[in-house]
DNA sequence: CTATTATGTTACGCGCCAGTTTCGTTTCGT
DNA sequence: ACGAAACGAAACTGGCGCGTAACATAATAG
């Protein structure tokens, strides 16, 4: 094939790298600050202090642009864990996770809510940034754990990642509580310590 | 105070109740369907066979006809479960759960998902509204585990409620798998059991 | 310098939906 | 029979967001 087409002769003005982060990093305030539905072109453009024409030259529409922002969002990486205490690692994953997930997370899951029904292709890109997310997020306790010789059950970590964020988001949508303290406390020692540790 | 307001005269035709439940149904009916900001009022009047102004006379505006439609909905009565077996009796249980909320609830979770930024009532509407489903959903099975000597952990009941409903959740929205009989199977015998009985 | 492209501003046409109004008809209470 | 109110159909106004186009200007490659 040899290259079938030239990578664009770049004669003229080049576009402005700056105007790029700018653009997606409006989308994902304005997205997790409204909901997809109520995002708009307009909306974007404004906060990225950008004019329309300037984001519908770099893509189609709504769904491709969100998905492009989405793809560009860094997760955040969990802390740190004391290696040797199962229970401290848990209590510090979870509390960050739970931050997390009310802090971001929660218009992200809105707009795959609502996202999906018009564009399966956008659901199952959210899905698959998701599942990559998570997986970062849950990794972190159970490498120490298992190097201290903490005694756990096969697949502990697929269960922790199956587990605590499904009740975290369950509380914090369903029910419209927060995740605080106690509610961290109970989650470890009611729900995960007494699964995930060998019986 | 003696009743300040006559309960209007009602002197011409009686509005038909026929039609209430008619816009009712019509309205969880398209909520389903295209979820809370896709739902239009043109469209569920059209659903329900009835002109726009019958749906405006009833209702001022989306939210109150949401709300309305979501109050009047008959949440499904989950089996009976056989008496003495704690494994069956969740099996079942969490079978009927799962189809209910892959059926219908998903579609209500993302109107409480958009509706909740534009309008904290009615998503404290539905907040209520899904504890009462919940705990109905949950009632079942401990009753007659109770009562056949089974050895539950104080607040069973309650730990169920918490962790099945969040993880079929989980599972359909974010994963996006449907809720099979291995799925069942792995969630009562990996999760729920281990947790519910006494240790 | 010249051709070429990006950018911002502004404006436009289009479609969709909200909420209201009009009108002729139907159904009730009195 | 008579008046009042609900009903369906249709039309209507208004707002809003989409996606595009028209300009003038800025930046860059050659």
């Amino acid at each position: 094939m040899s290259d079938g087409r030239r990578p664009a002769p770049a004669r003229g003005r080049p576009r402005d790298a700056a105007r790029d982060v700018a653009i997606l990093e409006a989308t994902l305030l304005v997205l997790t600050e409204v909901g997809y539905d109520q995002l708009t072109i307009d909306a974007v453009a404004a906060r990225a202090g950008v004019g329309k024409p300037t984001v519908y030259r770099r893509y189609p529409g709504k769904p491709a642009l969100v998905a492009a922002a989405v793809e560009h969002r860094a997760p955040g990486t969990p802390p740190a864990t004391p290696p040797g205490d199962l229970r401290a690692a848990l209590l510090v994953t979870v509390q960050w996770l739970a931050d997390q997930i009310a802090e971001q997370e929660i218009g992200l899951l809105g707009a795959l809510f609502t996202g999906m029904r018009s564009d399966p292709g956008l659901a199952a890109e959210m899905r698959r940034i998701r599942r990559r997310d998570e997986a970062a997020m849950t990794e972190g306790p159970f490498r120490n754990a298992l190097e201290s010789g903490e005694r756990l059950v096969p697949g502990a970590a697929e269960l922790f990642a199956e587990i605590a964020p499904a009740v975290i988001v369950h509380r914090l949508v369903v029910a419209g509580q927060s995740c605080d303290h106690a509610f961290v406390d109970h989650l470890v020692d009611d729900i995960l310590l007494p699964l995930l540790r060998r019986r």
